[in-house]
RNA sequence: GCCUGGGUAGCUCAGGUAGUUAGAGCGCUUCUCUGAAAAAGAAGAGGUCGUCAGUGCAAGUCUGACCCCAGGCA
C-alpha cells in the first residue's frame, strides 16, 4: 500500500501574512500553493483582494488564482474541483500541495469536513424565492424537506432559498429528498464523497497551520494594509471592474474592498467613509474568520514570528 | 455679555399634554454555518437621561441656578 498523500493547509485572518508564510514555505519543502480565496479566484481583482503579486510568488507555482470572471459567480464547488485537480497535478510531481486561504468555508468543503449536496445553483429559481418572506420560505420547506425544516436556521433566507433549491431539485430527478449528511472521519484524513458517490479514493493526511496574531496588532495590519490598498488604486481597479461591464451591483456583491470605492466612485460617500468602512468591515470580518477557524481544534496555531517552528512542524509532517 | 437651539447607550439621535423594568440605528461582545461565504443569519452586554436644588404621591419629561457645546447678535 502506497502511502497516504500529505496536504498542508495555511489559513488565517485578513492580513494576517498567511500568503507570503505559503511561499516561503513552498521555497523550503518543494511546494506549490493553491489559493482558498472566494475573491481571489476573480480575473482584474487584484489590489483589492491582496492577491499575490507575480514576484512575490518567487518562482512557485499558484493554483486557482484568478480562473473566472467577476461577471459569473464562483462557487464553493467549482473550488472544490480546481484545488482538487491541482492537488492530483501537484502529487504527481511529487511536490507537496499548500492550501493557503482565509476562506473557511472552501477549505472545510476541501477537506470533507463539510457536505454539499450535489445540487447546482438555479438563479431563476433563487431569484423568484427571494421576493418571498423568511416565514414563507420556512413554511414553504416545512412542506417540501420536513427533517431539514427542524435544524435549519429558520431566519435566514439564503439557507432557507438553498435548502428549497436542493428538495426542489431532488423531487424533480426523481431522487429522494434526503442527501447523505455524513461527515468524513479521522483525525487529519478524510475519505470524499459526494452525494453517496466516493469522489476522492486516495485519501490524505492534512496539516493545518494557523496564523495566530494578537488582536490589537492585527487591527492595526488591517488598517495599514487598506491605506496601502487605496495608495495602490483600488478605486482605478474598482473603476476597471465597471468599465468592463461588471455592474455596481455585481461590484457590491465582490466584497467590501471593492463595495466601498465603488459608492465613492458614485460619489454617495466620502473617501474618508469609504476608507473607515473598508478598514471596519475587514475588521469583522477578520473576526468571523476567527470564529469559524476557532471550532477546528486540528489546526496547529503558530506565532506569525514562529518561523522556524513552522518548518518544523511541516517537516515532521511530511516525514511520517 | 445678550438671544436661540441643544446636552439621553461608545457614536448619531427618538422619547404629545410628568406615571409600570428609558428606546432605535450603527458600533461592541459571543455564536451559527450542507454548491452565493469578503456572503447570509442569531443571541447578548452597555445609560445614576450635563450638575445641583425645588415643586409634585410620582420628573428624562415642570421650575430655578450653574457648567459645557453649536449658531446668531453685540
Amino acid at each position: 500500500m502506497n502511502k497516504p498523500e500529505k496536504l498542508i493547509v495555511i489559513l488565517g485572518q485578513t492580513a494576517s501574512g498567511k500568503s507570503g508564510l505559503a511561499v516561503w514555505l513552498a521555497r523550503q519543502l518543494a511546494g506549490e500553493v493553491i489559493s482558498a480565496d472566494s475573491r481571489q479566484v476573480y480575473k482584474g481583482m487584484n489590489i483589492g483582494t491582496g492577491k499575490v503579486t507575480k514576484k512575490e510568488m518567487a518562482g512557485i507555482p499558484h493554483h486557482c488564482l484568478s480562473v473566472t470572471s467577476p461577471k459569473k459567480v464562483y462557487t464553493a464547488s467549482d473550488f472544490e474541483k480546481c484545488a482538487e485537480g491541482a492537488m492530483e497535478k501537484i502529487w504527481a510531481k511529487n511536490k507537496v500541495p499548500i492550501v493557503c486561504g482565509g476562506t473557511g468555508f472552501y477549505i472545510d468543503l476541501l477537506l470533507g469536513k463539510i457536505q454539499t449536496a450535489d445540487v447546482p445553483p438555479n438563479p431563476k429559481l433563487r431569484k423568484e424565492l427571494g421576493k418571498k418572506s423568511t416565514e414563507q420560505l420556512f413554511k414553504m420547506l416545512q412542506k417540501l424537506d420536513p427533517e431539514r425544516a427542524k435544524n435549519i436556521d429558520a431566519k435566514n433566507p439564503r439557507r432557507l432559498i438553498r435548502a428549497i433549491e436542493i428538495v426542489k431539485y431532488k423531487t424533480n430527478s426523481n431522487e429522494l429528498a434526503s442527501f447523505d449528511s455524513r461527515v468524513g472521519v479521522g483525525v487529519h484524513s478524510w475519505v470524499k464523497t459526494r452525494g453517496g458517490q466516493i469522489t476522492q479514493a486516495t485519501p490524505y493526511e492534512v496539516l493545518q497551520i494557523g496564523i495566530a496574531w494578537p488582536k490589537e496588532k492585527l487591527k492595526e495590519r488591517i488598517a495599514q494594509r487598506t491605506a496601502t490598498m487605496v495608495k495602490q488604486g483600488v478605486i482605478k481597479e474598482t473603476k476597471k471592474l465597471k468599465e468592463s461591464g461588471v455592474t455596481w451591483k455585481r461590484i457590491g456583491e465582490l466584497g467590501f474592498e471593492y463595495k466601498y470605492p465603488a459608492l465613492f466612485l458614485r460619489g454617495k460617500i466620502t473617501k474618508k467613509e469609504m476608507l473607515e468602512r473598508m478598514i471596519l468591515e475587514s475588521e469583522q470580518y477578520a473576526k468571523r474568520q476567527t470564529t469559524w477557524f476557532k471550532r477546528d481544534k486540528n489546526i496547529v496555531l503558530v506565532k506569525p514570528t514562529e518561523l522556524k517552528k513552522t518548518q518544523g512542524i511541516a517537516r515532521v509532517f511530511l516525514a511520517k
